[in-house]
DNA sequence: CGTGTGGTTGAAGTGCGTCAAACTGGGTGG
DNA sequence: CCACCCAGTTTGACGCACTTCAACCACACG
């Protein structure tokens, strides 16, 4: 273990740290499905780890048009930002109970922990990396491939199996991968017809050749 | 000043910093345009600050097709990776001059100077702002969004007045913006037609109408 | 003057968006 | 229990923005 940057989970540690605290400070709190956690232009005090459920971050644009910038599963860190306001808004899906610490205790608790502040770096960097690839799927990729990309990463992230129970709308697909409701659907219909997919509900899908999906992704 | 992760410049410092490395350890070397510095998959012992000079840094895609994850100005640190391998290649556009530094230096450094600690967790979050920024614009933006986004970031990042010298090819601004050369060609003939630019040579744009094209944006 | 690389422009094709309509499942009230 | 509603979803027909294919152009270099 000889790179510092390298020794902990990028994104999401696994379900079973699902009651474990990033640092020992804060309070917890809860959110019901589409309430705000915080909003875009926001100032920055708080972080907050997921503990249950499920969030998504999204940025609106000027004329409506929405970008769902990630869905965060339980162990996900929000409101890690690079400058003083937050520059997307965040709100649960389900309902969600989060860990807020404040800013400025977790830079005390930083200054003379350097694990933490390496732990820090490490979701950070992580973090980008997701939005590289999230920038990288979305300039090159079509529908499809699309489609199937978030179908195994959202396995891979949040189930780990293959029957996944969907938390979010097809607008919330749609707006995450720079589609419209309508293309999610007709490419899940075709991933139907294809035999990779069985969708047995419209929130409820079973991945039947994950391998094959995965193949579409590059 | 009460915010830690606020209180440095969130991803390039200004040119006036162009000489000052962010440590005070490793070594300088020089690449030619086109000339490799890391590549996708390499294992990550190094990171890199850009002294002078112009970078990108890109991913191929199974069959070909390139995407080009971000332009690097001088005072931009390259290889700050969340697993130990690289996720994207980096090669000069330019003469590039970098600062090499040792992953391991750098965190034995980390261990005893907090100051350091946040000033690269600013970068690292500065870094997944760009990429949101990134992925926001792929995601919801037009042509012509795209090419205006383009060029007022450029703007800002490199040059910062209204007269542009492009490093780099319309090959390397289309995988950038996700589009094809020939998109980006046409556009840019647009925006001349409408006036908001002025295209001296195809590497030397002056932006006339700047508001406007920022306008276009959102 | 020929060649090569990068850029521009036109014409035709296509994948996804738009518009419109029908469907589905869950909740509510009669 | 059924009628109704409503939000979310699916599906079809059509249009358009961007890609593809194909020339042509500009400039640098030998």
């Amino acid at each position: 273990m000889n790179l510092a940057f390298a020794t902990l989970p990028p994104v999401a540690p696994p379900p079973t740290m699902l009651g474990q605290t990033l640092v020992p400070v804060g309070v917890t709190l809860r959110r019901a499905p589409g309430e705000e956690i915080f909003a875009e232009g926001e100032p920055v005090d708080t972080v907050y780890q997921v503990m249950s459920g499920t969030v998504r971050t999204y940025r609106l644009l000027g004329d409506g048009r929405r970008h769902v910038c990630d869905f965060h599963a339980p162990g996900d860190l929000l409101g890690l930002e690079a400058i003083d306001e937050h520059c997307c808004s965040a709100e649960g899906m389900t309902d969600v109970i989060l860990h807020a610490i404040p800013l400025k205790a977790l830079r005390r608790l930083c200054a003379d922990d350097p694990a933490l502040s390496q732990r820090l770096l490490s979701i950070a960097t992580g973090g980008m990396q997701r939005s590289q690839n999230h920038a990288s799927m979305l300039a090159r990729l079509g529908a499809v491939e699309r489609v199937a990309a978030f179908l195994v990463d959202f396995a891979r992230r949040f189930d780990a199996d293959d029957e996944l129970d969907l938390p979010m709308t097809r607008q919330d697909i749609a707006d995450y991968l720079g589609l419209t409701i309508h293309t999610v659907s007709r490419t899940l219909s075709q991933l139907q017809d294809q035999g990779l997919i069985d969708a047995r509900a419209s929130r409820r899908v079973r991945l039947r050749r994950q391998d094959e999906l995965l193949g579409l992704c590059a």
